[in-house]
DNA sequence: CTGGGTGCAAAAAGTTTGCAGCGAC
DNA sequence: GTCGCTGCAAACTTTTTGCACCCAG
């Protein structure tokens, strides 16, 4: 598995360098990483890498389709593997934690919005915003379904 | 109701200028505006407001909650009016079009998030990205409800 | 060897801040 | 008249680009 990648690469005519591999793999490590995280990954393992390769890099790795991008809160893009499959983000707003969902969390809006709207959504960039449960308020926490 | 909203302010304890009201007629008039689009509206209006001011005004209209701001694609910030209610966004990647849709749409995912996760859904924030209707290959397109 | 990839530095885009003067109340 | 608000310019942050050199194939 660890040859999947750089096939990808060499398949699309693109060729496989040290720094490429060095993203790749910081992208693997940290999920939902944003450019710096991952340029600061890469830069304590080797220095004298650049933040232009970096976003480079990135560019053409989600070209390839080797990795995908979301917008979680305001303007930060973070990468993660395409591979790890498209799943829905929770972002909670006062702690910024994020939660993964697999995609059949949010099968029947999906479904509804293609239904009702001829909407053809794109789950792998979804994102909902809100409060996680450590966050609630105690009270009126629980309460709701009664 | 021309008044509404500089009671709204003055109440916060802030002062109503000829520059606030024209932000506010912006964020009105373009729904959906990036701080940048609100500036050249506010502009052509009357020249010699500053970028500053618009950034400024925004922070402070959403601060008082006259009006909210959404993520919509890359790094947009997007203002709309809080009394416009909450409303769910749909972004058609193909084509750039955005499509509001009432809180009621999403209901269901709120509940179920809310139920399994104890997730409280920021609505207003939420925005689907994915293809519409007209962007979408005509052949699989339709023929589902039929 | 050859051309794509990288580092470096400068540019561009987007947003914030300090400060002096102006005008809302 | 006072103090908050604004304009202006400069600083900052984040991302992009041009160019000469270097190394994967």
């Amino acid at each position: 598995m660890s040859q999947t990648w750089d096939d990808a690469l060499r398949a699309s005519g693109y060729r496989v360098t040290p720094q490429r591999q060095l993203v790749l793999e910081a992208v693997t490590r940290l999920e939902h990483a944003t450019p710096e995280e991952i340029y600061a990954e890469v830069k304590q393992t080797v220095v004298g890498v650049n933040v232009s390769t970096v976003y480079r890099t990135l560019e053409l790795l989600e070209q390839v389709g080797l990795v995908t991008h979301t917008h979680l809160g305001h303007g930060a893009h973070r990468y993660h593997l395409a591979a790890q499959g498209q799943h829905v983000h929770l972002v909670c707003r006062a702690c910024g934690g994020i939660t993964e969902l697999e995609q059949a969390a949010v099968r029947p809006l999906v479904e509804s919005l293609d239904a009702d709207y001829g909407f053809d959504t794109d789950v792998g960039h979804l994102t909902v915003f809100g409060t996680c449960v450590s966050c609630r308020p105690p009270n009126h926490a629980k309460m709701r379904r009664s």
